[in-house]
DNA sequence: CGTTCGATGCACT
DNA sequence: GTGCATCGAACGT
């Protein structure tokens, strides 16, 4: 079952809880990818100094402020992109980042996408668990660009799913990378999950 | 185990 | 010109 408008439509951190276990699908020319959100974190308007929308309305943030269930793909460090599923309601610029996937769907897809990364020529195979470990190593692995910027997640190339999935022993921790607000627990993941980025304990 | 640092492109001031 | 919601290699314990 695809995930409603109404589902984005919610305060951030509920929907943030509510994603984890809930199934990222793209499909392009390629083929077919998808993975269980294992990690993802909450952006929550004007007053979260780590949210892009932290400036006030600009060019790039726009996307925020329009209505929820769609995407919000950004280029980070010149090299990442980065991609949020847009909630609340419109004019209330919020956003989750997906941070981490289980991959379920494509893993030669995935890998074949991975192993194109300038980086990574040369190199051996990514471990399945590592394939979309991280929000830029998702979005490569994924196959989701600037062009995805705006896209509705509810129809179309690029949706979240219910497949029935769910996780226990979900927690929440500062958020991770950013150097401001990173004491606001806004950052939920599956506790032990080997696909979870940051600081691994065994 | 830990920390540092370069790559890289674009929005923003 | 500055500074990123990163990644992974290189180096120091």
């Amino acid at each position: 079952m695809i995930l409603p408008v109404d589902f984005y439509r919610r305060p951030t951190l509920d929907v943030a809880r509510d994603l984890i276990g809930k199934v990222l699908v793209h499909k392009t020319a390629h083929g077919v990818t998808a993975g269980a959100i294992v990690e993802c974190e909450a952006y929550i308007g004007e007053d979260d100094p780590a949210c892009h929308a932290a400036p006030g309305p600009t060019a790039r943030n726009a996307p925020l402020y329009g209505p929820p269930a769609r995407a919000y793909v950004y280029l980070n460090y010149g090299l990442h992109d980065m991609m949020n599923a847009v909630t609340e309601d419109e004019g209330r610029p919020a956003a989750v980042l997906i941070r981490a996937l289980e991959p379920l769907d494509g893993l030669p897809l995935m890998q074949q996408r991975r192993a194109r990364a300038p980086w990574r020529r040369g190199k051996p195979p990514v471990p399945e668990h590592e394939l979309c470990r991280g929000p830029g190593n998702l979005c490569r692995a994924m196959g989701i660009t600037l062009s995805d910027n705006t896209r509705l997640l509810t129809r179309g190339p690029l949706t979240i799913h219910d497949r029935g999935i769910s996780f226990d022993d979900i927690v929440w921790d500062g958020r991770i990378g950013i150097r401001v607000a990173a004491d606001r627990p806004w950052r939920a993941s599956v506790a032990g999950h080997r696909s979870v980025s940051g600081r691994r304990s065994g």
